[in-house]
DNA sequence: GCGGCCATGATTGTCAACAATCATTATGAA
DNA sequence: TTCATAATGATTGTTGACAATCATGGCCGC
């Protein structure tokens, strides 16, 4: 593996988790000593980091952190609401018995993690059946795409997992899901996807009004 | 401007002019020539391109333009189609009077156009009107994916517009959309704008079969 | 003749030094 | 004091040279 594709995991992980602030300045100086490679490869990894929107880079000005504004968080939710919807409908045009009897598996799972109170297995979960269904569906330009929106917004998703009484809410939409997609019925599976997404956006919106109390 | 802006342009017009082909590769020292700037200012605009997904680069094997199958074509305008809905609905809320009568005037235009048989003028108003429909919405993010994806196919795109018969079937969706988003009907905009595009998949789909004839 | 193998040229990957630009502070005159 | 300006240090932009890798074609053994 190439110093460049782990100067930008490193850099991408380390923007994840939070190392770098959103707004920080990402100094190339010092991201050499940071991940132990030449300038060369750190500015491969600021490049590539930027085309995914995670950096924002201003000529001879550097790089930094993007910062994701509550509408601008709103914005890439919704666009990964139709999305997903799109992709929900495939999945249901698409899905086999081995791949039906996963998603109850999931259902059933989330459903006991809820009632147990484990919201960090619930959030997994969730992951995994967004991800499991992406995989029936097999779109990879919609994919890609919901991969990168994924990127850029993982703070506010992070603290909206957080959310108490969000699983209560979310549970029955992804079990409309998972049972539109299991009957095949693609425009109920786009639909069920959509109002979970939309629920997803105005739990966003109600947070930043909190926020700002 | 800097010659990285310069040689970005040049190379991404070039491509999608169709003077580099599908699969054609670009070898750096050629486009220095080429464009007349530096190898290091050809990498960029290539990395440029990467992103924008019209040229793939393998490690050591350099760059080419990128191939876009049929399939991968229908994928591209089905998600086009989702995110052009969403922005059409989104116009449908947001537009003001002076803009209605601007989107009126196009759709006037485009009826002129086809009963005129000026094929290409109808293809620019096309543009125009899709792109005014964004204006209105102003969504940022998912105009940024719809730009992006539209360089991904102009080649089928244009091969499209040169098909005979094909004003005649869009124009109308064309004016329903119109219809819609000037009675701020945020659905039926999206239903419209969803159908048109469904009608442009169904046409890729056609002509590809037309070809493998 | 034919398939594998090495030499060679072509091409891309990487680096370290240098140039250009920006941000900060010091300086001086009104 | 305060504003404009210039020096200075920090940071990014760019270059040319070199290293690594790949693709082509010739060569040898069979």
């Amino acid at each position: 593996m190439s110093d460049q594709t782990i100067a930008t995991d490193k850099l991408r992980i380390a923007i994840l988790e939070g190392e770098y602030l959103p707004g920080e300045r990402l100094v190339e100086a010092q991201l050499c000593e940071r991940l132990g490679v030449s300038r060369f490869n750190v500015r491969a990894a600021i490049q590539e980091l930027a085309a995914d929107g995670l950096v924002k880079v201003e000529r001879n000005k550097g790089a930094h952190v993007r910062k994701v504004s509550i509408d601008e968080a709103v914005e890439i939710t919704e666009v990964r609401m139709v999305l997903e919807g799109l992709v929900a409908a495939r999945a249901a045009a698409r899905v086999t018995e081995a791949q039906a009897s996963e998603l109850d598996e999931i259902g059933l799972l989330m459903r006991r993690a809820v009632s147990a109170g484990e919201f960090r297995r619930y959030s997994d979960l969730n992951s995994r059946l967004h991800g499991l269904i992406r995989g029936i569906a097999g779109h990879s330009t919609a994919d890609g795409i919901i991969e990168t929106l994924r990127g850029q917004l993982v703070r506010h998703q992070f603290v909206l997992s957080l959310h108490p009484g969000r699983p209560a809410i979310s549970l029955p939409q992804h079990e409309r899901i998972i049972e539109a997609i299991r009957l095949r019925d693609a425009k109920a599976a786009e639909d069920a996807m959509r109002a979970h997404i939309a629920s997803v956006i105005e739990a966003l919106r109600d947070m930043d009004a909190g926020e700002a109390r």
